[in-house]
DNA sequence: GTGATAAGTTATCAGTGATCGATTATCAGC
DNA sequence: GCTGATAATCGATCACTGATAACTTATCAC
């Protein structure tokens, strides 16, 4: 007797999945180029290798795609913050890595971040891939949350409680990142200058006196 | 003889300037009601009375009716920034209010203040109301500058310069402004504890201490 | 082979910002 | 009052956008 038919995958010339991560890379390599507004569906095709239709076989919207790298981002931003103080004890110099590491991934990747937090939807969207990628944004900011937790539980901050203390912290450093990206025309100072004295002013305000 | 014909100015229906100032108030409205992106031409048209085409009579394009009322936003923050401290001298609590001033606008104005801030332009326009706008912008950073030169000529901020000391406390006190509007869904603590606690936060990294 | 189906295509939709040419409203000079 | 010039406006339309429908092609199980 033949097995339960099981509808196997057919695959083709794209095949399946791998077709699906080609329309991904050609996107973000299309927002990093030209920026997110500046892309269209037909230009995201035309540097996959596909018509502009057959994107809607993959992804329900343009949306969607957007979703889906917003997520991805999120994935690599909380894999940095869980790595950031590996094998380092609490300490000012610690808390002052973990900083730097929020900042670097906005500088780094300042598309991958501005979808993540500076972007609002158009649509308040219920759209599947639009909540997990917001599940994804708060297990990242969970994982930040988390190494705050460690300094506060060492004893070394400020008092307040650590939702409190945290959301802070995240909103100062969200500040510069999205600053930064958002009007690099700006007469700013010294880079490394200033974000060395904008850490300092945030583990200042913080941490407790040494 | 004649004088030198000078066109002077017909007018009709909608008489010149007020036309004007018309078409930027239903832009403005329309852009607290529904998000800047969810606004077209032709409903800024039908809300000041006209049709689509008659906008760009006033305006060359669409991107310049949004950088106007950037301006104008701009204008609103500077006059607050200035009358922030108005009749009080350096002090934690004077500086703490400029602090406050600034958050405030931000949550009470969110469209203005994402047009100045953390609208991202798609074409990195060399439009004329796009570089008024960006002028504008400079000077209400300035009043703010000014602002908090007082605090360090008094004495009471840590060392640092004052080009780098006001770039820092601006990216922190625009990160809680511009996460909040962004990010309203946001499980944030509660808002006068976060809002109080941030600036507390900015207030020991920058000034002395006590 | 043959049929079913996945994958992709062309053609097309409604909506967008913007432009063109024609039309209307206003006013100076007679 | 009329008339011509011009400011102000509109309907029609363009190129482009995201998205959909109907059709064609490639692949595989049998």
């Amino acid at each position: 007797m033949k097995s339960a038919i099981v509808r196997s995958p057919r695959k083709a010339k794209g095949q399946g999945a791998e077709r699906r991560q080609e329309i991904l890379d050609a996107a973000l390599a299309l927002y990093a180029a030209r920026g997110i507004h500046a892309v269209s569906t037909r230009d995201i095709a035309a540097a996959a290798g596909i018509s502009q239709p057959a994107l809607y076989a993959y992804f329900p919207s343009r949306d969607e795609i957007t979703a889906v790298l917003c997520e991805e981002a999120f994935f690599q931003l909380r894999a940095r913050v869980e790595t950031a103080t590996d094998g380092l004890v609490p300490s000012r110099d610690s808390f002052k890595r973990l900083c730097r590491v929020y900042i670097d991934f906005g500088l780094e990747q300042p598309d991958a971040y501005r979808v993540a937090f500076m972007i609002e939807k158009a649509r308040a969207g219920l759209d599947d891939a639009n909540e997990r990628a917001l599940a994804a944004g708060l297990e990242a900011f969970g994982s930040f949350r988390a190494q705050v937790a460690r300094f506060i539980a060492a004893g070394m901050t400020r008092p307040g409680d650590e939702p409190l203390l945290t959301q802070s912290l995240w909103a100062g450093l969200h500040g510069l990142a999205s600053l930064l990206i958002a009007r690099p025309g700006f007469p700013w100072v010294e880079l490394e200058a200033l974000i060395a004295r904008h850490i300092d002013v945030l583990a200042d305000g913080v941490l407790n006196p040494a």
